[in-house]
DNA sequence: GACAATTGGACTCAATTTGTCTATCTGACT
DNA sequence: AGTCAGATAGACAAATTGAGTCCAATTGTC
């Protein structure tokens, strides 16, 4: 990471808090550079306008929690427990620092204005990494998928639905969390092998 | 009340969320009008001015808790125990509502602008009330103030002031409720009459 | 229908914010 | 000391937003 990255990342970083307490209209430029240590002049230096700046922080959150749901699911373990953390640290990334804001409606507004590209990307992404584990499971007979009738793709999808669902009533120890893992031992359930039942 | 009253209550009662959501700044009249549930136009007919309105509310929200704080003084009981209630019910009243507010600072500002009049009014207020306390109880012989030689006005602006200086420092459930109760042992020890040592 | 209260919307004016630019400053390096 | 790149304060025009006012239209009440 070369020192512009590290500029534009320590920015980034200070500006979250800031739309988190004030939403992205109510946030100024002034805000953001005051928070950050640095000048309003040198802040544009940075970042062109305040919606390319939201934008890039939308883009470092997803690519940082993609990376991380990504070494999550490389771990060993049961591919159920690994997908249940993957969900997981897509949430902590990138739904719990808003979530429990009062301006989350907003910010989520604000993002698929700016950002719809970026968000939907990374759960394209999410999908083909849940659809990949899932395969790789296959192969390795740790799951049956012929009892239940669905490829990866469609379960991989299946949970992306479910986790998108949950996340719209989402707030931090709320029944979200319940719900996800009961989803998560219904699928261990349905994918169980034959020879292990 | 009348009807004009409920509304403006009602009005105040939406407005402080919103302040302390977003700060004095930060709050349109826009914001207010629709959290009350009413037109902007509305709510100009109401109040002339932002400022008007800031202040209108901290008016009221002085009332309230000096009503509160005289009832908790007229009740029956130990006199220290009476004060160290009301200490609290004027704590919870006016200064719980923004403490833990982002905001607190900027708010606790803009109502020294703004309403200074009516905070240091309801202050000598509270003194007042705490004095005439504490000479009752002298008078009752439940309290000796001979042995400390202060008179009553003396102590209540004593109390007062460690309020004040404690509720700087104000978070809720932090050491601030310990450091008054601390105050009110030290008190009753200090006041016990001498036929009760 | 008469009446009062409320409203949306238009309007002005002032303040704020955005985004740009320049002259100046600072610190590192030579 | 001289040079350079990056950061800064501050000024600035343009655009946006917000305050406060006004009124015609609407709503609800009697």
């Amino acid at each position: 990471m070369n020192n512009e990255d590290r500029k534009s990342a320590h920015i980034l970083d200070s500006a979250l808090p800031v739309f988190v307490r004030y939403g992205f209209q109510k946030t100024t430029m002034a805000d953001i550079a005051r928070t950050a240590g640095i000048s309003r002049a040198s802040l544009y230096l940075a970042f062109n306008s305040k919606e390319e700046l939201f934008r890039a922080g939308s883009a470092r959150a997803h690519r940082l929690t993609m990376a991380e749901v990504e070494a999550v699911l490389n771990r060993t373990g049961d591919v159920i427990d690994r997908i249940a953390a993957a969900i997981s640290a897509f949430q902590q990334g990138l739904i719990a620092p808003f979530g429990n804001s009062e301006n989350a409606k907003e910010l989520f507004e604000t993002n698929m204005e700016l950002a719809e590209d970026i968000t939907i990307a990374a759960r394209s992404k999410l999908i083909a990494l849940l659809s990949e584990a899932l395969g790789e499971a296959r192969e390795r007979g740790e799951i049956d998928l012929a009892a239940s009738g669905g490829r990866p793709a469609d379960l991989a999808a299946l949970i992306a639905a479910a986790m998108d669902g949950i996340k719209h009533n989402f707030r931090a120890g709320g029944p979200s969390d319940e719900s996800m893992r009961l989803l998560m031992r219904i699928l261990q359930l349905a994918l169980m092998p034959e020879s292990r039942r």
